[in-house]
DNA sequence: ATGAAAGCGCTAACAA
DNA sequence: TTGTTAGCGCTTTCAT
């Protein structure tokens, strides 16, 4: 097999203590002999087994990432954040995802009671009881992604799904609009209901009445989007402005109104959330949320991390929200976006 | 920490090596035994640490994946086709992007020197001769994607990139257009010009002349794509139909063909490579090549699997070639579209 | 400053 | 069928 350190002890003519002293830094060697061994561990070529040395340590340098069927777009991000955390600080990400065919309490309990990953990032739409009990009892430090618990009992990161709908709704507030629409994302999905409250909490402060002829309910999908517009414009209370909770939706609403020849933003206004790449092609460029994606993953690597290295208490619970930004395009009736453009 | 062979085999009565041929269900044990121990081990949710497991038996059911920077769509495929395999045959799948900042022959030589992954499969952009040596000497297989290499030296699967591009303009010809423009790909990537050699070899099976004028070099983006059809359609030859060698250039060229009020299809036709999410969104929808992604994920992982279980030779070369499918939207002229819609 | 040796938790060859 | 034992390659005490 690859040379090993018993190899580099014999070349260098030392023990093999002292060569693990050498290449790690750690314990007193001499400087010459420290030298001689780490010139010849690099002419030689030699890795550590960090197979053997997790379990020596107890440690794998390895984090767990199970990650939901979702957007592309998020998928990618969420890696790249915690892939790029990881290579600073020569960790690795092992990732699982938990498609409809695999069971996510099973896949849990893989990754948590082997002494595979030392940590994990984890993400599912909704915790039910088995998987909380699973978490509470985890040996290993656990990271919960955008589920929005409010529990105190676990660790997470999240997207202020609250915060950026109100500012979004409040940004048309501030254009004038006075019948503002919604078009819900899922019943029991937990950012479909943050961003349902931070619509009502922004007409509230505004005083604004909330209308239920405006409130639509949606899937988070283009075709709830085409229909809820279709909907929306063919009563008699039509709305002036229609917030979509994701960006989805907003294409579909683009697409009605193309077909029933009205004009976004003069008929109507629309804004989004998520900021996906294909609002970016939106004519008008669609004014969105623009949600911090690679930053999550960054966050949460960075903490959990910490939590594995006893840097905070593991034990301790812990959450934070990370501020969306709004994202002006044309489609709010702004004159000036200061949205990126592909042309 | 956690509880481990021994404690089953003290609670069973029994050696450690029972437990384990018990439990790996090899070697002969009394079927009571091995109820025993499996019963206690359940009871006991022990699971064996695979670090200890790898370090004995030299083998780690993990399986590296290096992808570089990407479109996210194909990202997320691959993974999944990857991810999918290897649930299924017990696996673990390691992931790292070769970021900018990130040294592909670094990632690779800690990957392949380290005891940590069985085997990798391996996904660059190009391969220098750095990279190639690296490959070569590996002690651990290797499956290559996309790379397009065949020098018979590796293992890799691709995408049929020339097959793809050959049937998507055959088709054009088929509708009887005679002057098909082609907005090529970056100079230098392989996907490109294979899909270029496919436009040429098309063209001249059916005794159609390779006009210069209509050859516009292009860098797989949007803006590529809208520039390159301004180009094509102010000279004085114009094409009637062009081909994008992909569907983010077919992007472009939808918003300069609307900027420009020139109908497709009916001024010009537009074909593209990729079946991208987005190019179901066009109207009309975009006729293009579907690349089965998943499918090149999952059978790469299976290969690597086979060349790990020494099932096929690792030593011995091997190069696939997935086959793309005909999209048909309402693009290039086509009057019944097979392709899925949105709405 | 260095070496000897005891694990880490498991598998597998060998004995019984 | 079962147990004993020698590794796997490394880290880390404990001597020296």
């Amino acid at each position: 097999m690859d040379i090993n350190i018993n190899e580099i002890a014999r070349v260098a003519g030392v023990s093999i203590a002292t060569v693990s002293r050498a290449l790690n830094n750690n314990g007193s060697v001499k400087e010459e002999t420290r030298q001689k061994i780490q010139r010849i561990a690099r002419e030689l070529n030699y890795k550590p087994n960090p197979i053997a040395r997790g379990l020596s340590r107890k440690k794998t340098d390895t984090i767990g990432v199970i990650l939901p069927e979702m957007v592309d777009e998020f998928f990618t991000e969420i890696i790249r954040g915690i892939d790029e955390e990881a290579y600073r600080t020569n960790n690795y990400v092992m990732v699982a995802s938990s498609y409809s065919q695999r069971n996510i309490v099973e896949t849990l309990l893989e990754f948590m009671g082997s002494g595979r990953v030392d940590g994990l990032i984890l993400m599912i739409p909704q915790i039910n009881d088995d998987v909380s009990t699973l978490i509470y009892k985890s040996k290993r430090p656990i990271v919960l992604l955008n589920n929005n618990i409010k529990n105190n009992k676990f660790v997470s990161f999240n997207i202020n799904n609250f915060q950026g709908a109100y500012n979004v709704v409040e940004h048309l507030i501030g254009h004038g609009y006075q019948n503002i629409a919604i078009i819900q994302g899922p019943e029991g999905n937990i950012d479909a209901d943050e961003r349902y409250r931070g619509y009502l909490q922004a007409l509230k402060n505004h005083n604004l009445p909330v209308q239920n002829s405006l409130i639509i309910p949606g899937e988070f999908n283009i075709k709830s989007g085409y229909y809820g517009f279709i909907r929306l414009m063919s009563q008699p209370e039509k709305p002036d402005a229609i917030f979509t909770a994701n960006d989805m939706m907003a294409l579909g609403v683009y697409e009605a109104a193309r077909t029933s020849n009205i004009k976004i933003p003069q008929d109507v206004a629309v804004v989004g959330f998520d900021d996906i790449f294909l609002s970016r092609l939106l004519s008008p460029r669609l004014t969105t949320i623009h949600v911090p994606i690679v930053e999550l993953g960054r966050k949460s690597m960075r903490y959990l991390l910490k939590m594995i290295n006893n840097q905070v208490d593991p034990k301790k619970s812990y959450c934070e929200e990370l501020t969306t930004g709004l994202v002006i395009g044309g489609s709010c009736g702004c004159k000036n976006s200061t949205a990126p453009t592909l042309f």
